[in-house]
Formats: C-alpha cells, structure tokens, sequence
DNA sequence: TACACAGTGTAGCATTGGCTACACTTTGAG
DNA sequence: CTCAAAGTGTAGCCAATGCTACACTGTGTA
C-alpha cells in the first residue's frame, strides 16, 4: 500500500460543499449581466415608451459598444429582439426575467431600508446583493421587513 | 434652439446612481476572485498548514490551471508569495483581506442563519452575497443577528 | 537508486465584457 | 429637400477566467 506524499485535506468546510457554492456563484455571475439588461430594458420601456443603446448604456454605466455586443448575445439566448436602428424589444422570457427581477431588487432594498440603511448606501448593495439571493433567503427577507 | 430628437430620459431611478451602483458591482466583482483565493488559501493553511494547488483548485472548483493562473495575477497583485513547485503563501496584505473575508462571511451566514435559513442555503447564498456587503450594511447585519 | 505517479507548469483555445476609433443611418431644423 | 448631429453599428484591441492536452518535477516505495 502506497502512502499518499501529503496527507488528503480534512477541511474545516468540505470542499465539495465550498466548490459547489462557488460554481454556483459563477453561474449567477453568468446570468447576472442578463438580469441586469432586461431589467433596465424594462424600466425604459415603461418610462419612456422605448429602450434605446444610448439610454442603456448611460443606465448601465458601459459604452454603447458594450451595449451593442451584449444584446446580440441576449438575442441569441432568446431574451431580446433587436432590429439595427430599431427600438430594443423583450421577449415573453426576457419579461418574465425583468419582473422577477424587479421584484428581488424591491424586497432586497425594502429589507436594507428596514435596516436602517440609507437610500443611497441600500441600493447600491441591493445591485451587488439581488443577484446572489435564493428564493428561501428573499422568502425570509420579505417576511423580515417590517414596517 | 434644437428640440432634441427624442425626448431625454426622465427615469425613476437616476440614471447616474444606478450606472454608478451598476460600475460598483462590476468593480466589486474584480476583486471578487482575489477575495475567494486568499480565504481559501488562508482556510487551508490553517487546517493542512499549508496551501497548495490541488487544494485549491478542488476547494474553488476550478482546474489546477486556472488556479495557477490566477495565482500569477494575485502575486503580480501582491496578496500571495508563489514560488514554483513550492507551497502558497499569503504576503501581510493578503492576510489582512482574508481575514476581512472570513469576518464578513461569518457575519453574513450568521445573520442568514438567524433568519431561519438552513446551514446549506446560507453558505451557498452567503458565497455570492459576502462580496457586495458595504460596512454600513455589514454591521446592520451584525446588529440584527440575534441569538 | 530508480521510477511511477501525483502534483505542477505551459501552450493554446473559447467566451465574456470592457474600451477607442471610425463608418453608417435617421431625423428634425432650416 | 438638405444636412449636421445624434444615434447606431463594426473592427480590432485588451484582460479575466474557464477549459483540454501535454510536459516537467519531486518524492516515497520498492
């Protein structure tokens, strides 16, 4: 019998658990860009009647460029519909995401709010934060937010 | 006078403050992975007593390649010492951040747990949500753990 | 001492998501 | 109707982060 060189870890956190949680968190991070695209696609649908590449790019913070590349990959995932020169449309998916979306954002930055967090400071981490919550932990921040 | 062609964007939520919560999170995200190496690392020398790249790369969930990779980044970066074949080591700076991480980590699962949510939801939730924690939000959270 | 094998390193590819620079379309003012 | 400016699209660059395939090191065991 062969004697490993170096002893298998015996971690305080099984790995597998730790890596799964980490994949996990990339999945997300891949979805992340999505979310954040027909949510904002669907705030300037409602609040000005059309979302334009300009007006994404100044709400996202990113160059028309960026914006441009993205939504041909949105497109492709079947989130989108864009026509060069044309208003940018959301697709019954891209919908359904944008409103699941605006929902978590609504109870992440409620439940910061309830906290006694300022505006300002909620929504910036309810940006960071919204991405990365379960349903259980909205279901309990939503139960949690008094007031 | 022009009448600009369309009218300008009168959001509900800034535009500004959003591009900027959004630059933020994008921001964050960078220093996301530097975060999750050196706790990993730090996690790992003090159960095996020391770090290397299997460990790591079984911990993160990544192959050894992209584990050293990266760690060419974060040494470049000064947060680790990595020397060929030998085992990793966090510099004082490196420390310092994961020491930090694993401070926030433990504070988030905490509040997370109190809430109700079970130990696996919470690590898994608390591995995307740790990043985008402000101080202001971290010691609400500290505030509002109880039991 | 030799060597098998686990661990480590490197080459090269793909995708995502930033950017600047430049070209093309659309549209309203005149 | 014209045309300049705003908006949109494209080319090409860079960095980060995955991967597979293959090469090299180091070490305990036989």
């Amino acid at each position: 019998m062969k004697k490993s060189p170096r002893p298998a870890a015996k971690d305080v956190r099984p790995s597998a658990l730790q890596a799964e949680s980490l994949r996990q968190t990339r999945r997300e991070h891949a979805s992340e860009t999505a979310e954040d695209y027909v949510e904002a696609i669907a705030d300037l649908s409602a609040s000005q009647g059309e979302a334009r590449v300009v007006d994404l790019a100044r709400r996202l913070g990113v160059t028309h460029v960026t914006v441009n590349r993205t939504l041909a990959r949105l497109q492709r995932e079947g989130f989108v519909s864009v026509q060069p020169y044309r208003a940018i449309f959301l697709t019954p998916t891209g919908l359904k995401l944008a409103e699941e979306c605006q929902h978590r954002h609504r109870v992440v930055v409620a439940f910061l709010r309830s906290l006694g967090i300022s505006e300002k400071i909620a929504e910036l981490d309810a940006e960071g934060i919204e991405h990365h919550v379960s349903p259980e932990t909205l279901a309990a921040l939503a139960r949690h937010t008094h007031r």
